[in-house]
DNA sequence: CTGAAAGCGCTTACAG
DNA sequence: CTGAAAGCGCTTACAG
């Protein structure tokens, strides 16, 4: 019975009960701690499988349980050519991610993560492709549009990241509100500023929409002037916030005292812009950005954003779609809160206590909400 | 036969048949399309389809062929707290990874992405459950040692990036010593920085230990001298590098004139921590890194380093895997050519011409090897 | 506790 | 060109 080189074969359940003399059932029953085996059936088949170095085909086990234990993330690239190697914008698409990998494992599930080109045709075509390999998907903003989510919903549970809920799908976002009004109000009220420009994205982004009224609202209740016009447009990566910027000064344009962008890149590239015309931040232009992605701390001068719970979202989403497939369905929006990280971009003073010592390395490692980075609670009114 | 409302149902290709009027093999044919169905074979088929949004099941279809049209991909996630924010060594493995799937979609698959904990225990058992689904398996850097490789090699194709072939392997990696050649030679002989230290990463990395040697190898060529010691030790992680300068400074230790980072990340921790002592970068201390990760540029000063092709890297390995599945085995060591790309943080000044302009914009979405930034070609001896 | 057998939803020779 | 049927590798009532 020894089997002496083992060339390569894929070894079946038969396999495995042959090899401990017991049926495909008793091997099945031992794998997945059904029934109750006796000890020494456990354990011939147990050292068959070692034995053999079988491993159940999935595919297998998921036509007989109707489980595949998979679920599907899709996202969309940016303007950019296939091997290009702008990922900017994915850093933030990919701590999500890893949210849901996370929770996906404590589940026994596993992630397939796809991403469609911003152009692509037919992103229904290959969202179908997708769905008949897992039991859920999940939908980064802005993949499909509501219409097409809708019908897609039918054929398999679907929770978008960021978008809007419909009747037949669940959402999970983040407090944009609160978080808009926490910075608005910190560079309005604390540093006095009287007039602020938001940088946009995308106008089919709903945090981009959320964050814009945010602004606009709070902005008036406070009474500064908002800047607008067809200059302030980017589009979430550090490019088009350059672009911006220099279209602005190059066509005499004039900057307000501070500019909210509407994520962390878009801010990278407004400094980025602004240094090199020479104008100082937060001296001469306050900038903020929004989603406190890793390198924000590292900037120069740090950047003051919000900070969104992108791993918790995750791992929410990824609970909505279990729950949705192993019971009724759950939560069809949740919102998580936001908190606002003040650094130096926003015109707040370089913290001596944080220059040294260990609770600075700390900080570079990365902080806990509670550790020494400035910052204050949210108040937003949903939780996760 | 109109479907009135379509209750979430999970149709199956009997369905469709009946719908059609036709047999499921006729069904399964059209869609796949083998032999030659009539046209009207396919129009009643194609119609039925639609009309119930038909999408064929992921597993009957992998049971029935053979073949799941899904890869995976493993990683190892780094010394974090299972929620917390820092991802930054997430670029590199993610920019890899797109270029893995973009190969894959090319061939109609799809990928598997699963991360494993630095200090997981039984990672074997976490890739074997893993590979239950998948057709092949690519593991990056550091996520299994080379004995376990062999073992699962049995069970599905594996290709390693950043690794070692084993007999039942292969790999894809870059030519470090290529890189690091050009950097220290840039360093020495153009700078004429004399002292010099490597700021390494995990010993039981081989990209790590290929540069390391690499470095001391052209360094003794070049008469430079190198640091060396417990206080040069790093782990690819920001927060590892910074940790380590201020190591090496609170006990008073001293600077050399350039410090080549294990890669960006590193660059970007010891940028961070030098900063903070007021000592300047590249004035008293230049930084180097590995990688060119695509914050790099937008560093103050903007980083000089080493751009490894990790989408065309990561294109290789699925092809690698995609050959192996299809047909015998490929090429068992694919080595990638890198480009030294000169930023200022080696001391080299900023080139006014890139200071505005159509080209500065360009840079900032992403220049193209042949761009606006400073670079030398490779001198690589192996090809992609 | 254990085994024989049906069934999951496809694909594909094999006849017709 | 088309259909009936076998088979892919599991899981799980159902008998024993």
């Amino acid at each position: 019975m020894a089997e002496a080189k083992r060339p390569r074969e894929i070894h079946t359940i038969y396999d495995v009960a042959s090899h401990a003399g017991v049926s495909i059932a008793s091997v099945s029953r031992v794998l997945n701690g059904q029934g109750r085996p006796r000890v020494e059936t456990r354990e011939r088949v147990m050292r068959a499988v070692r034995e053999l170095a079988f491993v159940p085909d999935g595919a297998a086990r998921a036509l007989s349980n109707g489980l595949k234990e998979v679920v599907g993330v899709v996202f969309r690239r940016g303007n950019q050519t296939p091997l290009a190697v702008e990922n900017e914008c994915l850093l933030f698409i990919n701590d999500i991610n890893l949210g849901i990998e996370i929770a996906a494992h404590h589940r026994g599930f596993d992630v397939l993560v796809s991403s469609v080109g911003v152009h692509d045709r037919d992103v229904s075509t290959r969202l179908a492709a997708i769905a008949g390999k897992v039991d859920g998907l999940i939908l980064h903003d802005r993949t499909l549009p509501a219409s097409a989510i809708v019908r897609h919903a039918e054929t398999v549970p679907i929770v978008t990241l960021a978008g809007t809920p419909t009747p037949a799908s669940m959402n999970v976002r983040c407090d944009n509100e609160s978080g808009m009004r926490q910075l608005v109000r910190h560079l309005v009220l604390d540093h006095g500023y009287r007039s602020l420009a938001y940088l946009a994205a995308n106008a089919d982004s709903p945090d981009n929409r959320a964050r814009s009224r945010a602004l606009e609202a709070e902005a008036s209740a406070a009474r500064a002037h908002v800047r607008t016009g067809r200059a302030w447009q980017g589009d979430y990566s550090a490019s088009g916030g350059a672009r911006a910027i220099e279209s602005l000064l190059a066509g005499g344009g004039e900057l307000p005292r501070a500019v909210v962008c509407a994520n962390d890149q878009t801010a990278l590239g407004v400094m980025h812009a602004l240094g090199r015309r020479g104008i100082a931040v937060p001296g001469d232009v306050a900038v903020v950005g929004f989603d406190d992605i890793p390198v924000a701390r590292h900037l120069r001068p740090p950047l003051t954003t919000v900070r969104q719970p992108l791993r918790q979202m995750g791992a929410c989403a990824f609970d909505l779609i279990h729950a949705r497939i192993s019971a009724g369905r759950g939560e069809p929006d949740v919102v998580f809160p936001v908190q606002l990280v003040v650094r130096e971009s926003c015109g707040c003073a370089h913290d001596p206590a944080r220059a040294a010592g260990p609770q600075d390395e700390r900080d570079v490692r990365e902080s806990l909400p509670t550790g020494p980075v400035h910052m204050r609670s949210s108040d937003a009114s949903a939780g996760g």
